[in-house]
DNA sequence: GGTCTTTTTTTGACTGATTCCAGAATGGAT
DNA sequence: ATCCATTCTGGAATCAGTCAAAAAAAGACC
């Protein structure tokens, strides 16, 4: 089939994935390319601007077949809905606002996996260490010393 | 009143916090005391047993309470409902089982605050590093190496 | 000890995120 | 070009958690 996607590199990747190379699945990895941290709101919005009409049932179906697959990872922080980002296999964390829930990469200061020493605890087998941040942003950290801490309204 | 609560050490703690002491708060303290890591609907479980009838509500409500009084800590690991524990202040992470979803405690190998040395990334004022680890209980390893991996049914 | 004020709990409906289901449509290999 | 497996559609269901108003209980005061 003659098809006219975005980009072949894309479509490369899900193809070397062994996944079918559909609209749907090139649209949210290019949105996630652009928007790192998207959540699936965000990913359905910006799929149907690029490719007009998509349920929302295929696109989690994407996310979660991408996920599977290793090509986008899924990030939960506690209190938000899951959001999705590209930057697979290196190990960086994030930092999540307590304020606006902004959330933002932060390569891991130790420079390598953090903490893994604990690889073996209590008999699991660990595969994977996840820091989380806690903070506040830019932002609310100067709104909060001009409002004088009423973020939390 | 009489009130035969059950331990006061509970309601002092609760007293200390400037909270007030009523039935399913001393209830849902002490149901974490021999549960750690119980989920919302595990304490409305425990809560019922001990003290008759509750509503889901008031369990809700006063978990965010306590949480906010930091008693007990939210600990919500991805793709589980939160699940919460009376060690707090203690620097500790959890194990995650990509199995069957078991959490166990882990004292951090580093032995305090861990790569909280990012300390100041991207403008963030961080308070705090969460540690997930992720990888398979010893039940769940079992199994696989059984079944032969059937495991995610 | 009895009463009053404020905080908690109850009740019941509701939102938001995510999944399940069954049928229609589509992609890729032959 | 055709066939089969996979994916997408649309709608209903589920699950965690929240909101708001009224009833009940806790602690303070007299």
């Amino acid at each position: 089939m003659v098809q006219r996607m975005s980009s072949t590199a894309t479509s490369t990747l899900l193809r070397d994935a062994a996944l079918r190379v559909t609209r749907p699945r090139v649209a949210v990895l290019e949105a996630l390319e652009h928007h790192p941290h998207a959540d699936t709101d965000a990913v359905v919005r910006l799929v149907r601007e690029q490719i007009g009409t998509v349920s929302t049932q295929a696109v989690y179906d994407v996310l979660r077949a991408l996920t599977a697959a290793g090509l986008v990872r899924r990030i939960e922080p506690a209190g938000s809905p899951a959001r999705f980002e590209r930057r697979v296999g290196d190990n960086h964390h994030h930092v999540v606002c307590r304020g606006c829930g902004a959330l933002a990469d932060v390569d891991c200061a130790v420079g390598e996996a953090p903490c893994l020493s604990a690889s073996n605890a209590r008999g699991f087998v660990i595969d994977e260490a996840e820091v989380t941040y806690w903070g506040t942003c830019p932002t609310c950290t100067s709104r909060e010393s001009t409002t004088q801490g009423d973020a939390l309204t």
